[in-house]
DNA sequence: CGAAGTATACTGACTAGTGAGTGTAATTGG
DNA sequence: CCAATTACACTCACTAGTCAGTATACTTCG
């Protein structure tokens, strides 16, 4: 009962993701994806081995995704780096009102997992919180930032603060605030 | 089978936390809280309505103790307000380095209950992160801060930021990087 | 050609266990 | 007497994972 073109392992990545993302890991159960993607729970775990299997899935697949987004915002921005950074916030901050918007999945997971620190998902949520911190780095490099790697460590730092305040506090204006104080930093690192 | 002098509420209360914050809300079952208090499980029910509400109690229970630790780092540390601000990061960092530390309780759980933002223990966070920020603002005021609140929430952003990034990469040192940024944007607010 | 074999994709029914919460009768201790 | 507590059986829904098998298409070889 193939209902799309899509292979039949993307379609189940394409459920766990929604399902996932949406109501998170422990609440969702196998039973749950294999119904949304359209097919039988034995027919998923023809393609994944275990549960754990398919939340590292998940994870993998918004990777490039994500970052692509932020490299978007950065990239169509007017003014200087500091204000190509609060572009960043500024966009997230509109997501964020979104009524589905559910904060960041990596982070969500690592706090779901927090007793299995080696879990493939946890580090599949390194590895991309990585890439986002290198990509900033090598942007603020090429603007003559001293020290570009701290730089961006602590603009990371702002942007999985943002998300965790806002899950809790549902107050999407803390995005705008973290934007100003990358700005901020962004300045104290150029001047 | 009283084990010690303390009401058999706080009793609960005390198990609860100990296992909410060590393993996750979901991933403890309200057998295993009523087993860790020493006491059956139709006890537990007979002091609390639901699982939602021990739920809240553990998180109400955290809130004085954490804000009073803060407070307590704050009021020790030597230097201005820069270097007080920074403290708290080091004391954080030192902190994440034990063993059994798995990052904000508030945050996590406010993660695991994405789906419901109306939730009594998210209510209860929500709270907590709220006077931790207004005793920051009221700190910055006295020391003739332009905007003090605005600078809390960055604080907060800062403080929240590292305890996300912290729980997901397991590396304490970005809340030393965290204390930079946030010293560097108290600075920024005394200019 | 055509029969046998094989790889891939898929299925419904099932196991064995866990979850929150309840009902009830009996017991303890101030 | 009364509030707190226990023992424990019980409901009902849910959960990760498995068993044994089917359908289809492609290959192999006599």
């Amino acid at each position: 009962m193939k209902t799309s073109g899509k292979p039949t392992r993307e379609r189940i990545i394409d459920a766990a993701s929604k399902l996932f993302y949406g109501e998170g890991i422990r609440a969702v159960s196998v039973d749950a994806v294999a119904e949304k993607a359209g097919l039988t729970k034995r027919t998923l775990y023809y393609h994944f081995q275990s549960k754990d299997e398919l939340i590292a899935a998940y994870l993998d697949g918004r990777d490039q995704p994500n970052l692509g987004l932020f490299q978007r915002w950065f990239d169509e921005a007017e003014g200087g780096i500091d204000q190509k950074i609060r572009m960043i916030f500024w966009q997230l901050a509109k997501s964020a009102r979104h009524p589905r918007w559910k904060g960041c999945g990596y982070l969500r997971t690592a706090a779901e997992l927090a007793t299995m620190p080696g879990h493939p998902a946890i580090k599949t949520g390194i590895a991309h919180k990585k890439r986002v911190e290198a990509w900033l780095a090598s942007a603020f490099a090429a603007e003559g930032v001293r020290s570009p790697e701290l730089l961006a460590r602590q603009i990371i730092l702002l942007l999985d603060g943002c998300f965790a305040v806002v899950l809790l506090n549902r107050d999407p204006s803390y995005m705008e605030t973290a934007g100003e104080a990358a700005a901020t930093l962004v300045k104290a690192a150029l001047a």
